[in-house]
DNA sequence: TTTATTTGTTACCACCTTAGATACAGATCA
DNA sequence: TGATCTGTATCTAAGGTGGTAACAAATAAA
């Protein structure tokens, strides 16, 4: 199924706000280097805004800030604000409750993908927008 | 989006076939398990038996075995035979290469979600279907 | 005060993926 | 010969995703 890219459109767009500093970026100038719309930049950073992470400003000379430093915007931090669910999905009907494995089967896989979650969210956990920045213009 | 449920239906499947050694399930039987239909547990088990992870026999008394001792089947294993893709989508649309950070955000992301997703699988390979198996059977 | 700019939000749409349902040819066994 | 089961194709409904347009409200500049 194809992912959202909402994770990675909010990195891109925190990592452009941190390479200006200060700066009120608008979000059709963001949709231009995401190469998306507008519409789509103000949704999504609406859900930054309510945690806290980005400010933004109406009319002339507005836009989106950064509201924290970037070294203290952890990936895992964008991760949760953008409220983003499970990397593993159970059933989408519930399985047979006569049947031993069917009866039990999503409590033991809870517990597996719960492990595996915390370990991808503990490296997510490592990076911050500061030091994509940094990767970003190492490459340069 | 709504995540597959593939890979949770192969687990459940594979860990079902463990715990009847020796017998070959229907593809219908199975399906009364996981709760859903026989056409969709045989699309799913074709990628298992591609891989090598389980065998198939058409005709009366024929269904599904497991290939290889359960043990020896690791989630991550099952994961790949699955074909399952990325967790993290990058952009639908390539972004500004005119931008910096346009430019050279997508490298720096493929590292970053390369880390993840390998932390994520050492977790997956540190389970096997026998350990799924036991872990069913725990919560009896 | 007026005008231009920008956010915040809604609504609608096309597209894609998923999984349910049905059908049937081919293989296998009794 | 008939029953069983796989392998595969096709169709469909449902839901998510992101593109597009529209407009009220807020803000700043003229």
């Amino acid at each position: 199924m194809a992912l959202s890219t909402r994770f990675t459109v909010a990195l891109h767009v925190l990592t452009l706000l941190a390479a200006y500093p200060g700066q009120a970026l608008a979000s059709a100038y963001i949709a231009g280097s995401v190469n998306t719309n507008a519409a789509f930049v103000r949704r999504l950073m609406g859900s930054l805004r309510r945690a806290g992470l980005v400010h933004s400003q109406p009319g002339t000379g507005g836009g989106w800030q950064l509201a924290r430093p970037a070294e203290e915007i952890t990936l895992r931090s964008v991760r949760h604000a953008l409220g983003e669910g499970p990397v593993f999905a159970m059933h989408s009907q519930r399985p047979n409750p006569k049947c031993t494995v069917g009866r039990h089967i999503q409590g033991a896989l809870t517990a597996v993908y719960g492990e595996a979650e915390k370990a991808m969210e503990m490296q997510l956990e490592q990076h911050t927008v500061a030091s994509l920045l940094r990767s970003v213009r190492g490459r340069r």
